[in-house]
DNA sequence: AAACGTTCCTAC
DNA sequence: TCAGGTAGGAACGTTT
């Protein structure tokens, strides 16, 4: 219960067997079998001395434990720092400090301290404390100032700052204000740079603050009341630094030896823990050697709480009863150590080190003193962040150990706990909690999946179900507490649910390699791991703005948020849909990334626009602009190129180059990091448009974001124009080709031919020849014939694909009940047969008759309208109601016929098959 | 009855 | 300031 993200309900599962039952008993059962094949087949590694194995608290068996636990010991060279430390990053936060004395001599006071996490080659952690780098942001200076009134700008600027943070115990707010020559992303200007001013504040924090006393306004002698547009003061204070010192996500990074100095009293529990200035680092490009990953320690834990009958567990009441757990080196196949903490005896589990305990208190600390000892880099789960990790917080807060929740890397700082109460109209109040545990990256195998894909469950069960073939009965929530409460079989056999639901997410990371994609994503997009889970979108494109805006020269500005009346913007152009069945060959053409080509072809950028003001002024030749369909006016490429575009290209460029060297590539490993970069910039290009058209964004720019959809909608159009106007009888083809539909950056064209092949022939001359009317790198591919093809309406059709003449590749469906995650199963099951039979087996009638005999099958037995479960509120109107009642009564109907494909509340259920349900 | 608004989920 | 976009179908509720 506590692991399904689905909040949907489902029927009750099966009947356990009863607890009662030793597992030895039944050694052929799903449970052993799945865990001694699967979960286990490597135990040599962890082959135990039973005795040392069951006097848990021995402290040989504890200085056993520590010893495997711990990580590799440092070499002489590394303890007499003599050689560059290089590690792989995986984390960078900041603390406030006191500024570093030797490193910094000229500096006093509080200062923000950057920290680096990370692990080298031979697998020794490593936390880094970067010095020096200092928060900032820009204002445009105003015209006239020289450097006397920059000087009182800075004093009064300092007053005020005075003011608005009267508890703040800092020497000085501004550090200092410099004069630089930038100029700002937006708008078309001819200039190449003006003066901007470069405010350097004391702490992070102080930007927000600081900007707030520049957007209301500010008083400077000589030139009145003004206020300020502020440039990059939204920037994450660790963000900035990585653009700064041109650090990515995931990257590696070396410090070389005599420019790091050993810390005087570790602050970490991490092997390698330095001082160094922020200007000696050396970031490396994630290419060749550096394109590798370290061996980082990934430990996968699940928890057991028993709850009380009917209650979800609270940590207020319900005990922590056990924790299992996996450690597994980045890269391995097998974890290397693989551990439960019970509750109480439990029975011996091969493969498995048991660690029974008296006490809750002593559970939850043995897992604080392993999280310490194996130090992982990442901690997985699934649904940690929401469950398990709040969960042991909170729960040893309401035990008052207060020991436990140093599970960071630094020494004695408490994880912290953030209430996000989230209140809207709809849900209530919800509160959502949010752990951070320093140095060590989360990474929740539920957000994962249910951020890369649409399944129709999220419980780890069908996740796993789904993608690792591997169908296990959980172990119902309700009979947890009776399986404790049990003897030491029974808490084994909890034991043994723990330790699956510990090792399927670690499966999980590896099948959908979760590891490298991530780790590229972070490395193309530039921002740190945690932020691709915690994070939206837009983010990663800022973060590439930011990082080509600082290459040119130019800043972002704050756009303030305009409120509601910014408005929205016309899409893109769906073609009307010839509905029908087609029993000819449709060939489908489509254009290529449309979104992106249309950007880099059209150059459309912030700093390529022209304002209308400016049209007027600038007297721009008409060789030198584009003006969009939309009627915006952008400069092309011969006058300045944009910077989105340049982006773009750079992101298509290198997913070519990914791909090419993913077709030479023989090494798996290598193989997994080049297939998620090409995957990761595919999604980053196909993201940049999204960003300039979100209004509550960062940097929206729906000038750009218009003109895009604008140009696509012409295309569309052009396109459809062009295939019906050349292949026609008259121009020399065997018939009038038709466009029966298409949306946004495809049409679906009927040539008239009766073969797949004929089809594909006229497909791709169709392409080459309306490619060729286009702007590069503007392309319309063909990519695939549909045969038969039936056309429902705009958005929903269903067709036989193929790619090749030969035979078709599958069925395929778009937008039909088939594809929808809001009805039941047999409604997608008798849809799905419909199809299949109207499509492959080509026999309509038999399809009909198919849905005839489903119904009248659920009509069977008569049924009685008392139950109204499916749908709440009914209206008052007696013909609704009647449509309702038919509505509940087939719902039963199917409920008894067969639970698991019946709807549920919540569920939609064709309006079609109600009248013929009625019908009957 | 028709028209319109909301919710959900999908296509692109 | 947690947060990529618009178009569109189907079911269902409410108003006219």
């Amino acid at each position: 219960m506590s692991k399904n993200g689905n909040t949907r309900k489902r029927p009750p599962p099966p009947p356990q067997p009863s607890p009662a039952q030793t597992p030895k008993h039944h050694a052929a059962s799903q449970e052993d079998d799945f865990l001694d094949e699967d979960v286990f087949l490597d135990e040599t590694l962890l082959l135990e001395d039973e005795e040392i194995l069951r006097d848990s608290e021995g402290r040989q068996a504890l200085a056993a434990r520590l010893s495997k636990w711990s990580r590799p010991p440092l070499s002489d060279a590394y303890v007499s720092q003599s050689r560059s430390i290089l590690f792989q990053q995986l984390e960078i936060d900041y603390v406030i400090g006191e500024s570093h004395k030797e490193l910094l001599p000229n500096s006093a006071g509080p200062a923000a301290i950057i920290r680096i996490f990370g692990v080298t080659r031979e697998g020794h952690s490593v936390c880094c404390h970067v010095h020096g780098f200092e928060p900032y942001f820009y204002i445009s200076c105003l015209p006239g100032m020289g450097p006397d009134d920059i000087s009182r700008f800075h004093q009064i600027l300092e007053a005020r700052m005075k003011e608005v943070n009267r508890n703040g115990k800092v020497p000085k707010y501004i550090r200092r204000i410099e004069l630089v020559e930038k100029k700002s992303i937006m708008y078309y200007q001819q200039q190449t740079s003006q003066p901007f001013l470069k405010i350097v504040v004391a702490l992070p924090t102080m930007v927000t603050s600081c900007r707030g006393i520049l957007d209301r306004g500010i008083q400077i002698d000589g030139f009145g009341t003004k206020s300020f547009i502020t440039y990059e003061s939204n920037v994450l204070f660790a963000l900035r630094f990585m653009i700064d010192r041109n650090i990515v996500g995931g990257n590696w990074i070396e410090v070389p030896a005599g420019k790091y100095k050993k810390t005087a009293k570790n602050l970490s529990y991490c092997q390698l823990e330095f001082d160094c200035l922020y200007s000696e680092l050396i970031s490396h490009t994630p290419e060749g050697e550096f394109s590798k990953m370290a061996p980082f320690r990934v430990l996968s834990f699940d928890i057991e709480c028993a709850g009380r009958k009917g209650h979800f567990p609270e940590p207020t009441h319900d005990p922590v009863i056990q924790v299992a757990n996996l450690v597994t080196l980045q890269g391995e196949n097998q974890p290397f150590i693989r551990n439960v903490m019970t509750l109480n005896s439990c029975s011996s589990i091969v493969g498995v080190d048991v660690m029974p305990f008296d006490t809750e208190r002593k559970v939850l600390l043995a897992w604080r003193d392993f999280i310490r000892e194996v130090d992982p880099d990442i901690i997985i789960g699934y649904n940690i962040c929401k469950f398990d990790l709040p969960y042991l917080i909170e729960r040893a807060e309401t035990l008052g150990i207060a020991e436990f929740p140093i599970l960071g890397r630094i020494r004695n700082s408490r994880v912290r706990i953030k209430d996000t109460t989230f209140s809207s109209r709809q849900m209530g109040t919800r509160e959502s909690k949010e752990v951070t545990v320093e140095g060590r990256v989360q990474f929740d195998l539920l957000q994962a999946v249910q951020r890369d894909y649409k399944l129709s469950s999220y419980s780890l069960n069908s996740v796993s179900a789904h993608f690792l073939s591997k169908q296990k009965e959980d172990v119902h929530h309700s009979i947890i507490s009776d399986l404790q409460n049990g003897n030491a079989e029974t808490r084994r056999r909890l034991a043994v649910y723990c330790l699956k639901d510990a090792y399927l997410p670690q499966r999980l990371l590896d099948k959908l390699m979760f590891i490298y994609n991530y780790v590229e994503m972070a490395r193309v997009t530039g921002v740190p791991i945690s932020f691709l889970l915690s994070r939206g979108q837009s983010i990663k494109v800022l973060s590439q703005l930011l990082r080509k805006a600082k290459q040119k020269g130019l800043v972002i500005p704050n756009v303030k948020h305009a409120g509601s009346e910014q408005g929205t913007y016309e899409g893109a152009t769906v073609l009307e849909a010839r509905a029908g069945f087609y029993e000819k060959p449709i060939a489908t053409l489509d254009f290529a990334s449309l979104y992106p080509s249309i950007m880099m072809a059209y150059n459309l950028c912030y700093c390529t626009l022209v304002t209308p003001e400016d049209v007027r002024k600038l007297n721009l030749p008409p060789e030198c602009v584009n003006k969009t369909p939309s009627g915006e006016t952008f400069i092309k490429s011969n006058l300045q190129k944009g910077i989105l575009p340049e982006i773009l290209e750079e992101l298509i460029t290198a997913r070519k180059r990914a791909k090419a060297d993913l077709k030479e590539a023989k090494d798996p490993l290598e193989k997994a990091v080049l297939d998620g970069r090409q995957l990761a910039l595919k999604i980053s290009a196909n993201s940049v448009y999204g960003f300039t058209g979100a209004t509550v964004g960062q940097l929206p720019c729906l000038e750009i974001s218009s003109s895009v959809t604008s140009y696509g909608r012409q295309m569309i159009e052009h396109t459809k124009k062009l295939v019906e106007d050349k292949f026609t009888m008259l121009g020399g083809y065997e018939h009038n080709a038709e466009v029966i539909y298409g949306d946004t950056d495809s049409v679906m064209v009927q040539f008239g031919v009766d073969t797949v092949e004929a089809a594909m022939n006229l497909g791709r001359e169709a392409a080459e020849y309306i490619s060729g009317t286009f702007i590069k790198p503007i392309k319309l591919e063909f990519e695939k014939v549909y045969y038969p093809y039936l056309l429902i309406s705009k958005k929903r059709y269903a067709g036989l694909l193929w790619t090749n003449p030969d035979k078709f590749d599958k069925m395929d469906t778009k937008g039909i009940e088939t594809v929808r995650r809001d009805n039941c199963l047999l409604v997608k099951n008798l849809v799905n047969e419909c199809l299949h039979k109207i499509l492959i087996d080509q026999d309509i009638p038999g399809a009909v008759q198919y849905v005839k005999n489903t119904i009248a099958d659920l009509l069977m037995n008569r049924m009685d309208l008392s139950l109204l479960v499916i749908t709440k509120g009914l209206t008052k109107t007696g013909d609704d109601y009647e449509v309702k009642a038919a509505h509940v009564e087939l719902a039963e109907r199917m409920r008894k016929r067969d639970a698991a494909t019946a709807p549920n509340v919540g569920d939609r259920v064709p309006y079609v098959i109600i009248k013929a349900a009625k019908g009957l």
